[in-house]
DNA sequence: AGCCGATCGGGTACGGTGTTCGCAAACACC
DNA sequence: GGTGTTTGCGAACACCGTACCCGATCGGCT
């Protein structure tokens, strides 16, 4: 019944009685719940009630849960804006990836799904072919490309990731923990980075955005 | 009960009835079994059945599923032969990501705790140690060696993720859902990286792992 | 107009999950 | 030897993803 990727399968059949909703309905109320409560909340059930419906019912429009989670990462493509390319291409995989951030703020279980199952559908190929036009005259072949893209939007997401963590319980642990190791005498490195602190404001995803983009287009361009 | 990180709770107690068993003998319960069967498969109740006793007893030693993660992830920093630097940091680096490749591939579970729960214990915090003495040289601040710890592991944690799937059914579906949108005729940069194709065997890591770490280090030292 | 074939809707049920509760058993110490 | 404290763990709870089944509902054909 699945042995393919969603998007290869119809999504409703030609005959018999029509359905009611569609995958994009669905999608659109797991993103609402996971926007609100985050990705665990996103359940059949809770889904389903979202809809006024029963679990049983998503499994007419889905073959399993990770369908609705590929599904809920491809459609966030769609708040992509994508421009024709300038001619520069640091300049337009710098814009391409403050975009990526944005969206990733504003979903913040995205990082995650894409991190973990990094699945393209539709709109995720729009993207790729993107890509592959503003690196289309650099002297990268086709496996690197490939993946710059893949290290591209895995750099995002672990910044998304980090970033939406930052205030978090975990976090203040984490810190909490290391502070304490730092000050057993046997990590004198870590105690100096401590000590340097510097945790200034200031937005640190620019210059750290062109390290890694450099590192990509093996230091052209610079 | 639980308000701060695993390591920083006694494991015992100092009175009373003495535990049978250890945080140590549970970890290394749940990493087999997860070497074994994967990730989904260490639940409390298999990881109990593992030590011949009930779901309910772990908690004794853990505070939640999570922490054991954690014990998890951080025990196989222990694989780990960190040898002092030699004085070249691009080099020393270089070691440091093959050998953190090479354990991600003894445990393909490790990428995904990496990426999504990155979480360091007195294994990571000695590794971070050892890292942040490798670049100990290098013009950088605390902030951006730490991030070059977080990207580095990172990193190569999406590399091992993708390595372990690749001849997975997942990655089968993906391929052939990119292909069937190569030929759409709406993505001809796609079609073109089809068609260029190219899977030679060569071992790819090498090269991107420099071209990261050029990019972590502000491209000095090439 | 009426039937028929096929799909959809969704309640129910199954096996599994993480976690809590409560109590009996086991030890260290006075 | 009693006592205080901790451990071991069966039972129970709430929730999960998913398979099954059957009545409801439609389009197309006769």
């Amino acid at each position: 019944m699945s042995e393919e990727v969603i998007w290869l399968r119809p999504e409703h059949a030609a005959v018999g009685r029509p359905a009611e909703r569609s995958r994009a309905e669905i999608t659109a109320a797991a993103i609402g719940l996971a926007d609100r409560e985050g990705l665990d909340a996103v359940s059949m059930r809770k889904v389903a009630a979202e809809l006024g419906t029963g679990a049983a019912s998503l499994y007419r429009y889905v073959a399993n849960r990770d369908d609705l989670l590929d599904l809920m990462a491809d459609a966030t493509a769609a708040e992509y804006e994508l421009r024709p390319p300038s001619g520069d291409p640091l300049a337009d995989l710098g814009v391409l990836g403050t975009r990526s951030l944005a969206i990733m703020r504003r979903h913040p279980w995205l990082p995650t799904l894409v991190l973990t199952r990094s699945t393209l559908g539709p709109g995720g190929a729009d993207l790729l072919e993107h890509f592959l036009t503003v690196v289309d005259g650099l002297p990268l072949d086709a496996t690197a490309k490939m993946e710059g893209f893949a290290l591209l939007q895995g750099f995002i997401a672990m910044y998304a990731h980090h970033e939406a963590g930052a205030e978090g319980e975990l976090m203040r642990r984490q810190t909490a923990y290391l502070a304490h190791v730092a000050g057993d005498g046997g990590h004198p490195r870590l105690a100096a980075v401590f000590a340097e602190a510097g945790d200034t404001g200031a937005d640190r995803f620019p210059g750290l955005l062109r390290r890694v983009l450099t590192g990509l287009l093996g230091d052209i361009g610079a």
